[in-house]
Parts: structure tokens; C-alpha cells; sequence
RNA sequence: GCCGGGAUGGCGGAAUUGGCAGACGCGCUGGACUUAGGAUCCAGUGCCGAAAGGCGUGCAGGUUCAAGUCCUGUUCCCGGCACCA
């Protein structure tokens, strides 16, 4: 791969290269982790997590991806197991990163929205219906719309719901459907299609009451309701939920209105039309709701919300889908989790002075199934370093995307022994921004930048740094395709440039690659056209030997008025090329026209063979010596090797990397006469040639004697005449 | 269902700000050179038409002297999210 990128002739800092899975750097991801635990922002949990059966180890929620598939195998679904594990709690800086997506403009608009739904926040109401049960006990719900809590005709919980175990252990006939109905979502889970399966509950017989009204309505258990979102419960308004509509025409469960469109009209005021049944639009106001009829939706909100929290039965409150970024991988090669297991003293952290904790080399990583770290005695045994007693290490290994989440920082400072980095080192690179230009495909789009996005945070707040936001412009790749699939590295499809390179050149490659399409579009990969790049380089070769060799310093000065009008045309051409590239430089990045650019300056230069002919006296040497080394300085970025070979033959001393790109003059880029296209009732009639600053009258003049614009305006009545300064625009009647 | 992005010759793509649609390259056609051509060079190449001219940027409308570009509606393709309460 390294080898790969210098052969394509990359111009990397190859002394700050950082290698992952080395001690020197996963003692820092072990470090942070050290600094994690101690500010509560990992802990362990035992939860249903993701299991990919083909990496064997536990996912993130953001690497489950394509309806329930592992990122890394598309084709393979992922199960859902109970296991003790790590977590990040990155749910802790769910608002910051909410937040702070809108002070990215330089991020493509995609991503961000991306991320604003991953993250997923919602405003909302937790109410508290008690159940009839003497303990006080209440089931709470979370609703985003608290305006329709009298519409409110029965309680939702989900399968998994602690209350709903309860009634379960009560009631045998429940404890089956209930079990029935966790299979069920279970399942539907795998497979990726819950949302698609048909809505079904059962009455678990029981009531609950609601706070608003003191009214009693029945407790449902609902395939429908998720136990990781929200509370796990819902109030059901069937009049006013599409979902809860469905449910309760199945069940015969009573819709009550409460919500009316506040513009008066009376559709969908009386049940009976449930046709227009149910109404979700904020846009109404409220009837049947007691002492808050009347109130706009947006208003009944607040004091409906206000009036929870008084009377001790609610609250206001934010849930975010975010959740919290699960590490634990039950892989060898990844960075050791550098805790302990005390007998006595329960979970210890590796003391810092400790560190790294080192990934033992003797382990059989054939073996499928648990921690591989497990079965390797001299590893797994420890003292615990509280008591000196025996103690187990913990056997996870972290998310590789740890170490990607700040690797960007190392770079500053690569050889660091005391720390993951210099923070004044890291400062001068990344100033208060961060990185200035970020390039990654979009697929990274919710993993990598989102954990990169926490931790810089985390960072930020340890005092390491003082960015809040790691990059400051993303830019998004497009994928590479072959044959319909996308070409990844996990996919193992992807097209060595080894043989591009070894047949057609390293230059052809890069040419090549830049030329077939702009950067940020997916491209499907076909290698028709590498010929036209091969032929362009054997072009430009022929170009140049063709060519008196004549050092642009020893050549004695020209001046651009003794020039031919080729001479002047190919000058021009050559400036027009300096700006075209340099603007494509500047962010825009569409390189696929730079070389095209390129390719126009040699059509041009070749196509006044006179001023680069030895013995032809056509031209000054010196303009061909400019012409020529400034051809060269334009092509250098993007085919380096032939660059340095050119910039050689024309006898440049200097290294061609230190030279300055070249200057542009928009005075030698002006045209010295323009050609202007003449409209006829908006058609192209004809084109006039003139001076660049000729005056409007004359302009139009020249336009209406031309020929064919008269055969098309004769007998008629001229009724507008347009000049842009681009073209000549007629109307006739 | 919701949120993004896209659709331009036979193909990849260009048109950066409402101003000549198709730059540049591939492919194709014809020609030159050649023992040879899968090398090189020259010419042509959006569609219809002998020409004049007409038509043409997914589809249907609209605004404008002028629309690939702006507006309304719509179809298809790609990506993301999805019983999110």
C-alpha cells in the first residue's frame, strides 16, 4: 500500500506516519480510555447488542447498516445477543454535536442532515399514567404531543417494557403473547424490517390513569412499541397518530377527536367522517381537552407541559436516537481495554504508569467465539493494583474507530512518548478550527466523523485542544464502482493501480484517474479512455523534443508586441490554462477540466508547428523556452514524472518542487477579438467579430448587416436589441 | 413514507454568474504513411434534412429577448433514515 502510494508519486510526510496497532500508538487510545472512565464517560453495561456472526464480535449501532447487515459484510445479518460490554457515552454530547453541525458550513449539506438524523433529537413530554395497582406504580410515556393527551384512549408498552414483565409474571395467558410478541420484534429486528411488520398487541386487562382527566384507560402491549426508544411506552390517540390509528380500527379501540384545523373549517370535526381521521398537523387548535380547549396546539404544548411538571405527574424533556457508542470488540487485533477484574475491588483501572497494556503475540486467533484474549493465561491473570491480590484483565479490544478518531491529531506530533501529543504542537496545526480540508467517502459519513466529532470534544474539555470540531472543510468523495458494486477494501473488489502503473505508467494512472470524472461523483470504474491519457503523454513527450532546447534564463527577453498572432494566440492559451487550473486549486477540485485544460494547450501549441520548430526563426527561443517551462509547471501536479523529466530537458537547474507556480496576467489572457453570436427572437442567426471594447451602437450595427440576421429581420419591425457584452440579442414582430 | 443527490450525444463528462449546449477524451467513419497496424498523423462525428432550415439537456407546463441553469408539477435512478411516539 505505501509502497503503491510512493510508486503513484504521493507526496506524504512519510516521517509522521502513525501505525494503529502498535504500542506507541494504542497506548494513547488506552490513555484516553483511562481518562473516559475516569470523567463517566465509558461504563460498562450488559445489554442486547449487535453481533456480526462473521467478524464474531459485537457492532456499534452505526455499523449496522442496510437493514440489520454489518458494515464490513454486506451480505451478513447481524443477531442480537445479551453480553456485558464497553460504552462511550457519547449520548452525553448529543446537544453539542446537534449543535454545532450548523457551525460547519464547510461540510456538504448531505452529511450534515446525515448526522442531524443519527442524532435524531425530539421535544417532547414524559407523563406519568399510574397504574390502578396499590404500589403507586406508573407507567411513564414519552410524546411529542401532549396537546392530544385527552384524544388519549388507551396505554402502549412495548414487549420488553419492565411493567409489561410484570403483568407478564402475573398472568400466564400474557407471559405467552408477550413472549410471542419479543420473538416477533426480535426477529424483525435481524432482519432489518421491523417498521414493515403488520401492528398487533394485546389488552393485558389492566388500566392505567391519565393525569389530565383522571380518566381510566386500558394498558395495551404493542409489537409496534420499541423498548429503546423513549421511555418504551406510549399514549395511544388514535385520532391523532397515524400509527395509533391503525392499531386501534384493528382492535375497535374508541378514536376520540381533540384536534381541530384552526382555520375554522369544520373537516374532520365530527368522528363519524373518520375518513379524514387522523388529523397530525401542529397547524390546529384544541376541543374536548378541559381547561385547555381552545389553545393552539403550540401553546395547549407548553402549558400542557408546564402544568405536568406542577402537578408532579410530568415533565418537558429531549430524547435523542443517539445512543451510546458501544466499543467492546471480542477481536484479537484491536487496542487492549486496559481494566481489571478484582475479585475484591471489582473493576479496576490499569494504573496510567501501567501503560500500554500490550497485545500478547502468542494467541491462536484461528479459534472462533469469545475474546481470543481469554485463552491466553499470561495475559488474562494480573495482580489487581489496590490490593496485589490475583485479578482477571478485561479480554475486549477497543473499535478500531477509536484509533481513527484521533489519529488526525498524531500526525502533529508522531513520535511523542509522554503524550498522544503536544497540545502547543497541536495548536499550531490545527489552530481553532481544526483541520482545514478533510477528504473522506461518504460511507465514513456517520461513523468516522461522528466518533472523530466526539472526541475532539472529549479532547477539547480534557484541555488538550481548543477546536471544538475537528475539520473545518469535509469533502466527500464519490465511490468507486466496478461492475455495479462499490469498491471497498471490506469488499475485497478493489483495482490495484499496480498494473495500470506497470503497463501504462504512473502518470497515465494519476491522469487517468482524475480525468474520468470530477471528484465528488461516484465513478464506475472502466479503464476504456486510459489510451487517450497514454496518447496525450506521448504527445506532450514529442511536444518537447521537438523543440529547440533552450534554457528560459540563458534566452535573451522578448517582447509580446514582436510576437506572430500565433505566437500571441498560444501566449494567450497558456494564461487562459493558468487560470483554468489555478481556480480548479482552489477548492472546487474538478481536475477532470485541468486536464482537460491542459490537453486544449497542447492542441494549441501543437497546432502552430512554425514557433517550435528547430531552425524556424517564427518564434523567439525565449518565448518557446516560456511557453515551455511554464507547460511543464502546469502539468507537475499531475503527472510528476514526466514533469521532472521535461523540466530537466530543458535544462533546468532548479528543483522543480521549489519552483513558484507560474503567475497568471489577465492582460495576456484577453482575447484581442471577440467573437458575439446574434439572437433572433431568441435563435442563433449569426456571429460577428469585433474588438474587445467596441461601443454598443456599433455592435449593433455589425450585428443587423450581418446576412443572415438581415434575411430574418427583413420587413419586419424591430421591437428590443440586447447587448450583455457576450451577445446580440434581436427581437423583430 | 421522510431527507439528500442525480438524469446532458454511442460512452465518460464540459458548460463556475440566466447568455453560442455538447469543451476535453473515448468510440466510430473516412483518409495519409506503411510489408504490416491494435503505432502515428490528418479530417469528420448530437438527431432529422440534399440544402435552407428544423429539433434537441428524463417528462409536462411556466417565467424570460434568452432556460441544462430559475419556478410549478411529475417519472425514474442512486444514497441515507424509518413503527423514533
Amino acid at each position: 500500500m505505501k509502497a503503491q502510494m510512493k510508486r503513484l508519486g504521493f507526496g506524504y510526510d512519510w516521517s509522521r506516519e502513525v501505525t494503529t496497532c502498535l504500542p506507541d500508538y494504542y497506548k494513547w487510545n488506552q490513555w484516553f480510555f483511562l481518562k473516559l472512565y475516569e470523567r463517566d464517560l465509558a461504563y460498562r453495561k450488559k445489554s442486547k447488542v449487535n453481533w456480526c456472526p462473521k467478524c464474531a464480535t459485537v457492532l456499534a449501532n452505526e455499523q449496522v447498516v442496510n437493514n440489520g447487515h454489518c458494515w464490513r459484510h454486506e451480505d451478513t445479518l447481524v443477531e442480537q445477543r445479551e453480553l456485558e460490554q464497553w460504552f462511550v457515552r457519547t449520548t452525553k454530547y448529543a446537544d453539542e454535536l446537534l449543535r454545532d453541525l450548523d457551525r460547519l458550513p464547510g461540510w456538504p449539506e448531505k452529511v450534515r442532515t446525515m448526522q442531524r438524523n443519527w442524532i435524531g433529537r425530539s421535544e417532547g413530554t414524559l407523563v406519568d399514567f399510574r397504574l390502578d395497582s396499590a404500589a403507586g406504580e406508573a407507567i411513564t410515556v414519552f410524546t411529542t404531543r401532549v396537546d392530544t393527551i385527552f384524544g388519549a384512549t388507551s396505554v402502549q408498552l412495548a414487549p420488553e417494557h419492565p411493567i409489561t414483565q410484570k403483568l407478564a409474571d402475573a398472568d400466564a395467558g400474557l407471559r405467552v403473547r408477550v413472549d410471542q410478541l419479543i420473538a416477533e420484534q426480535s426477529k424483525a429486528k435481524e432482519r432489518g424490517d421491523i417498521g414493515e411488520i403488520e401492528k398487533h398487541g394485546v389488552n393485558t386487562g389492566n388500566f392505567a390513569m391519565n393525569p389530565y382527566n383522571g380518566e381510566r384507560v386500558p394498558i395495551w402491549v404493542a409489537n409496534y412499541i420499541l423498548m429503546d426508544y423513549g421511555t418504551g411506552a406510549i399514549m395511544s390517540v388514535p385520532a391523532h397518530d397515524e400509527r395509533d390509528y391503525e392499531f386501534a380500527k384493528k382492535y375497535g379501540i374508541e378514536i376520540r377527536q381533540v384536534i381541530v384545523p384552526s382555520d375554522g373549517s369544520d373537516r374532520n370535526v365530527r368522528p363519524a367522517q373518520s375518513d379524514g381521521l387522523p388529523f397530525t398537523t401542529l397547524d390546529g387548535k384544541l376541543i374536548n381537552s378541559g381547561e385547555f380547549t381552545r389553545l393552539s396546539c403550540e401553546e395547549a404544548i407548553k402549558q400542557m407541559s408546564a402544568f405536568a411538571e406542577q402537578r408532579g405527574v410530568g415533565k418537558a424533556t429531549v430524547t435523542f436516537r443517539l445512543k451510546d457508542w458501544g466499543i467492546s470488540r471480542q477481536r484479537y487485533w484491536g487496542t487492549p481495554i486496559p481494566m481489571l477484574y478484582c475479585e475484591k475491588d471489582g473493576i479496576v483501572p490499569v494504573p496510567e504508569k501501567d501503560l500500554p497494556v500490550i497485545l500478547p503475540d502468542n494467541v491462536d486467533i484461528t479459534l472462533t467465539g469469545g475474546s481470543p484474549l481469554g485463552r491466553v493465561a499470561e495475559y488474562l491473570n494480573a495482580r489487581c493494583p489496590k490490593c496485589g491480590g490475583p485479578a482477571k484483565r478485561e479480554t475486549d479490544t477497543m473499535d478500531t474507530f477509536v484509533d481513527s478518531s484521533w489519529y488526525f491529531y498524531r500526525y502533529t506530533d508522531a513520535h511523542n512518548n509522554h503524550a498522544p501529543f503536544d497540545s502547543k504542537i497541536a495548536q499550531y496545526w490545527f489552530g481553532d478550527r481544526g483541520i482545514d480540508q478533510y477528504i473522506g467517502g461518504v460511507e465514513h459519513a456517520i461513523l468516522h466523523l461522528l466518533y472523530s466529532r466526539f472526541w475532539t470534544k472529549f479532547m477539547r474539555d480534557l484541555g488538550l485542544i481548543k477546536n471544538d470540531e475537528p475539520v473545518e472543510r469535509l469533502f466527500t468523495q464519490g465511490m468507486v464502482i466496478k461492475s455495479g458494486a462499490k469498491m471497498s477494501k471490506s469488499l475485497g473488489n478493489v483495482v490495484s493501480p499496480d498494473e495500470m502503473v506497470a503497463y501504462f505508467g504512473a502518470d497515465a494512472a494519476r491522469l487517468y484517474s482524475l480525468f474520468a470524472a470530477p471528484p465528488d461523483r461516484d465513478l464506475d470504474w472502466q479503464e476504456t479512455g486510459i489510451e487517450g491519457i497514454r496518447r496525450f503523454l506521448g504527445r506532450v513527450y514529442a511536444f518537447f523534443s521537438q523543440v529547440p532546447v533552450e534554457s528560459a534564463a540563458n534566452a535573451p527577453g522578448y517582447s509580446v508586441g514582436d510576437l506572430t498572432p500565433n505566437a500571441r494566440a498560444v501566449l494567450r492559451k497558456l494564461h487562459q490554462t493558468i487560470a483554468r487550473i489555478s481556480e480548479d486549486f482552489k477548492g472546487r477540485w474538478h481536475f477532470n477540466t485541468s486536464v482537460a485544460a491542459l490537453m486544449e494547450l497542447l492542441n494549441t501549441c501543437t497546432a502552430a508547428p512554425e514557433l517550435f520548430r528547430a531552425g524556424d526563426d517564427a518564434a523567439p527561443a525565449a518565448f518557446c523556452a516560456h511557453v515551455q517551462r511554464t507547460f511543464v509547471l502546469l502539468l507537475a501536479p499531475f503527472a510528476p514524472y514526466l514533469a521532472h523529466e521535461l523540466w530537466e530537458t530543458i535544462g533546468e537547474k532548479e528543483n522543480l518542487l521549489k519552483a513558484p507556480w507560474p503567475k497568471f496576467d489577465p492582460e495576456l489572457a484577453k482575447e484581442e477579438e471577440i467573437e458575439i453570436p446574434v439572437q433572433v427572437n431568441g435563435k442563433l442567426r449569426g456571429k460577428i467579430v469585433v474588438a474587445p471594447g467596441t461601443p454598443e451602437e456599433e455592435i449593433f450595427a455589425k450585428a443587423l448587416a450581418d446576412p443572415n440576421v438581415q434575411s430574418f429581420i427583413a420587413g419586419k419591425q424591430i421591437v428590443k436589441k440586447i447587448y450583455t457584452g457576450k451577445l446580440v440579442s434581436i427581437v423583430v414582430r
